[in-house]
DNA sequence: AACAATATCAAACGCCTGTTTGAATGTCAA
DNA sequence: TTGACATTCAAACAGGCGTTTGATATTGTT
């Protein structure tokens, strides 16, 4: 191993990983890791192409790496968890805020969420990681937030798919954003307007939370009814 | 082989141009426009490669066939919109059942949500066509429903916010489905619970569109309030 | 039957990808 | 300085991609 002793004016070695970590990062943010390139991250970092391979191994490995450093970095900035003796409607204001932002921000404190987002679309083989790490946690945190909400009187499953329905509200506003400003080009959907966004969402699902109605065992809302087989 | 008799027993050239745009339309619904090989398109249509340069110019304009006839067969298929003369809430119903349909489903019927599910997370050329062809008809039909649930107190950028959060809870089935499987297995996310997915999002959303707060201007949620800021 | 137009085919092309190579350079300990 | 090691570099490699080619086979018309 390298570990030159003493220091150095030049240390190329760290220099060259780091700065290739961080380059990485913003480049898989942005385009994602199937479409990202190792010639345009080294070309970024201005280093030589071979060396994403002398100091990660693989392209792969590299991503693994980014993913690890880029959840660290976003852990210690959206600690979406506020503390649990908050009332569960708060609990989920911040959640959904803070986790709006970990992905609409700008610079390398939304990359762990542009990279996640773009990981649920697209998995690679960092997805099982991902889940484990970051989004059941989520998950369960959000979920007990929304069964307090809702009160007894729902299934695990009614509490999980409303889960579905807060997370999938955010999601939208990643996954979407091509067609949203092709859409609605006055709709501020950007960086700056997380705050609206997250605000609406946030009104949205509480209303829905605590007004759902119970749904009515074996029977949906279209039984028997087939008011869109416009085809034969 | 024997008995090229009477009538052609291979008339190739319409008979590969079909083919070939059936297969693509698997191929491209499963794999997306950028994963999927022309190479595994022929493959699967037992055709030569350059069948498809010969018959449609390019890998591109393929897929731009392909989502034509593909819009074409699911307007016959998912004719979304009920009467106007329906209430509201039975034109939301409808629409989001259909449209839920639409690329839950299995075989033909839903290459053309799937397509357009993808189109929006991975935009290609086919975007904008797709955009004012297919997405804004269906949430101008959209917006006007929830504007009649929610009552003429909500301004027009918190109706279309509320159009994307429905949208937002469909989409999500289709573009986070690896995350889906992996976080809540028991839940039937598929084709078969389409029914029960779109029954629970009926429900959350008419309750959060009769409830919703109105939004007191200039002041959200969080003024003056940094829950989050974890780190310094 | 014979010709011209059309369609299929195996093979190759040019480009881009992630990765490897082997020589050149830099760095530290003796 | 010397030798050993770590790092950088230009160049090449192997493989996949969409596409093109030129020969071959099939078709429709006369």
């Amino acid at each position: 191993m390298s570990m030159q002793t003493s220091v150095n004016i030049k240390s190329f070695s760290e220099d060259t990983r780091k700065s290739l970590l961080s380059t990485a990062g913003e480049v898989f943010a942005e385009f994602g890791f199937h479409a990202a390139t190792v010639r345009e991250i080294c070309r970024r970092a201005d280093v030589n192409v071979a060396a994403i391979n002398y100091h990660f191994g693989s392209k792969e490995e590299l991503y693994l790496q980014v993913l690890e450093s880029a959840h660290n970095e976003a852990a210690r900035k959206y600690p979406y968890a506020a503390s649990k003796d908050e009332p569960p409607e708060k609990r989920l204001e911040g959640f959904i805020l803070s986790f709006m932002q970990g992905f609409l921000d700008k610079g390398r404190a939304s990359w762990h969420g542009k990279l996640m987002a773009r990981e649920m679309v697209e998995p690679t083989v960092a997805l099982k990681r991902m889940v484990e790490r970051t989004i059941r946690p989520r998950n369960v945190f959000l979920t007990e937030a929304v069964r307090e909400i809702m009160g007894g009187k729902f299934s695990d499953e009614e509490i999980a798919r409303s889960v579905f329905s807060i997370i999938g509200q955010c999601l939208f506003y990643s996954h979407a954003s091509a067609v949203i400003a092709r859409l609605k080009p006055e709709i501020n959907c950007g960086a700056d307007g997380a705050g609206q966004t997250a605000s609406h969402i946030i009104r949205f699902s509480l209303a829905a939370l605590k007004h759902m109605p119970l749904n009515k065992k074996g029977v949906t809302p279209f039984e028997g009814v087939t008011p869109f087989d416009g085809a034969k």
